[in-house]
RNA sequence: GGAUCGGUAGUUCAGUUGGUUAGAAUGCCGCCCUGUCACGGCGGAGGUCGCGAGUUCGAGUCUCGUCCGGUCCGCCA
């Protein structure tokens, strides 16, 4: 038996026992003829005393950090105790031990605050990974997926697992292509999501399925984006929408409640896409607060003010309590919002003074009450600063967005231990790309459109107008979910693989298989995904989701300790039937 | 595809208008220390300034190229 205990369990009340521990040495601290070792393992940190009959030994021995030690003696209660440890009133008398096996230095220090950076941290996983932080961050992971599962088997759905070695189809994201050695020239794609799978599951009667799953996407990365990532994919028969928004509401309800300790109550409200890109701008608000977008064609226009007037859109936030602000403060927050990333030319505000008078940054064109109208229109109070931006209308409503979210950060609106959910519901169908110069499904080709608006698909002039039975769950301003009932019917998903600029062929061709299945009785259907990396990145507070995941990759896709990807061999080419000039 | 910031000791960083032998902290090594827990004291080793050109009497510093990494835009049905 390697150990009696782990190195985070022994407290006071075992004084007096001889135990064994095995862990890694943390630190060691040299008094002359005793010695201090902290031992780590994943439950904790207890410390070691190596007193005047052993100590020589040990140093006699050329233990380092990281040395993997075995170690017997007596649980001691300490002379002084540390109180930031939970085992610090104890400490071991060490009887005996032994190397279990060496270590170089690590190149950076095993602790929460480490010393290393991230290229660094990567490139020893295997180290960082020890780190409390981020096995905390494992643990949690965890967690989060065991309460998943139980929530998802307590209302009957179970899990089935699908291919990951599947066809091709250039709709959507780019595919990882994986070339076929049997089948000369020919490639499996990695799938995006088991989408059409789980549909098909379905049909077969599987009426509540689920799968925690990796997708693959060969996209460009951010911090909250990776290649190969987890999703908690769900699909369930015989529901409507509404069925399927009460269902996941409970299950983000009861991981709030089991993993943050917070009470998180169902219904979450319901917001149409509409409400959500007019009042926050864009379509995954953070309603942590109010600070709505409000639109100022009426007042802001036809007053001589050339930016204003030639503004697709004028529109403008409050920031309560901000009229004091100086104009350095403005000055930085108009170079704000010039940043290539949000490229807005300028910035206008009015700042509704304590003496009730106002001053803004167009003052020249706007009478005392041109002004109040806006205060009105925005409902601002006396002390408040009124933001206002105008331009094109898309890029205006986004920068507004953003500008709004920074403001909620710098006024500490954005709290972090404070959670706000809300399903966005009723978003478009199609969405037009300038790129491809025709509609797209903008969630994907499976999405029901809203009953009423079927007819609209005869007609591509009012495609924009379709409204499909399509959600997302948003949390504090993050998209963790999305879904939509599906077309079930043959005819209808015939009719959007046209309207998509899709041959009958060339939809035969790539979706055969499910259209094929939907004439053999496939019941009314609809499902959600969850972005489960994601998920836990914000449960744990951090941005990056990259500290949620064992082993990631970095920002070019790369895996820096593997050194993947890499060349691979002649011989492996001519197998895949890969190599130029070949075959 | 684009923007932007960075690359100097094992590590995290500093390095002025281009100017002698490139510094600090931490880590590492050695010696001292019986109560530390960020232990302390003394001493020491440790550098292809990412790489390649160029400008210059002289480049860590300036220019160009290139590689690597971070963040963001596009992209992510």
């Amino acid at each position: 038996m390697y150990r009696t205990h782990t190195c985070g369990e022994l407290r006071i009340e075992n004084q007096g026992l001889t135990v064994t521990l095995a862990g890694w040495v943390q630190t060691i601290r040299k008094f002359g003829s005793i010695t201090f070792v902290d031992l780590r393992d994943r439950y904790g940190i207890t410390q070691l005393l190596f007193g005047e009959n052993l100590n020589p030994l040990l140093d006699a021995s050329p233990v380092g950090r990281e040395f993997v030690l075995q170690v017997t003696g007596e649980v001691n209660e300490r002379s002084n105790k540390n109180p930031t440890l939970p085992t610090g009133d104890v400490e071991i008398a060490v009887e005996a031990f032994s190397v279990l096996n060496a270590s170089k230095t690590p190149p950076f220090t095993i602790q929460d605050d480490t010393d290393g950076g991230d290229d660094l941290r990567m490139r020893y996983r295997y180290l960082d990974l020890r780190r409390p932080r981020i096995q905390q961050n494992m643990a949690l992971r965890y967690q989060v997926s065991r309460v998943a599962r139980n929530y998802l088997d307590s209302h009957g759905f179970f899990e089935i697992e699908t291919p990951f070695l599947i066809k091709s189809t250039p709709e959507g994201a780019r595919d990882f292509v994986v070339p076929s050695r049997m089948n000369p020239g020919q490639f499996y794609a990695l799938p995006q999501s088991p989408q059409t799978f789980k549909q098909l599951l379905m049909v077969s009667g599987y009426d509540r399925y689920y799968q925690v799953v990796k997708c693959f996407r060969d996209e460009d990365l951010r911090a909250d984006r990776q290649p190969e990532f987890t999703q908690i994919d769900c699909e369930m028969s015989f529901v409507e929408q509404e069925d399927i928004l009460q269902v996941f509401e409970g299950m983000i309800g009861r991981i709030l409640r089991e993993i943050k300790g917070i009470s998180f109550e169902a219904p979450f409200p319901r917001m149409r896409w509409e409400e959500a890109m007019r009042d926050y701008g864009n379509d995954k608000p953070d309603i942590r607060f109010a600070m709505k977008l409000i639109n100022l064609e009426k007042q802001a226009k036809r007053k001589g003010f050339k930016v204003f007037d030639d503004a697709e859109l004028v529109t403008g936030i409050v920031a309560k309590g901000c009229a004091g602000y100086s104009r350095k403060q403005l000055d930085e927050l108009t170079d704000w919002v010039k940043r290539p990333q949000i490229g807005m030319m300028g910035l206008a505000y009015i700042k509704c003074q304590p003496d009730g008078s106002f001053k803004s940054s167009f003052d020249k064109f706007f009478g005392e009450q041109d002004l109040k109208d806006i205060k009105d229109e925005c409902k601002a109070e006396t002390g408040d600063l009124v933001l206002i931006l105008a331009g094109a209308e898309r890029k205006t409503r986004k920068a507004m967005s953003e500008l709004r979210l920074e403001m909620g950060e710098r006024l500490g609106l954005r709290k972090k231990d404070q959670y706000s959910a809300v399903w966005v519901v009723d978003f478009p169908l199609f969405e037009f790309s300038e790129e491809d110069g025709r509609w797209t499904a903008s969630h994907h080709p499976f999405t029901a459109p809203k009953q009423e608006h079927i007819a609209l698909m005869d007609d591509v002039s009012r495609f924009g107008e379709i409204r499909a039975n399509a959600y997302d769950m948003v949390l504090n301003g993050n998209e963790i979910g999305g879904g939509s009932m599906r077309i079930f019917q043959r005819g209808l998903q015939e009719k959007m693989f046209k309207a998509l600029g899709m041959s009958p062929e060339e939809s035969r061709q790539k979706f055969g298989f499910l259209l094929g299945a939907f004439e053999y009785g496939a019941p009314p259907h609809g499902g959600i995904a969850f972005g489960f990396d994601r998920l836990c990145a914000i449960l744990g507070g951090s941005e990056s989701i990259r500290d949620f995941i064992a082993f990631p990759k970095n920002n070019s896709g790369r895996d820096v300790m593997l050194d993947a990807p890499s060349a691979i061999d002649e011989k492996q080419l001519e197998e895949l039937h890969l190599k130029v000039g070949n075959d």
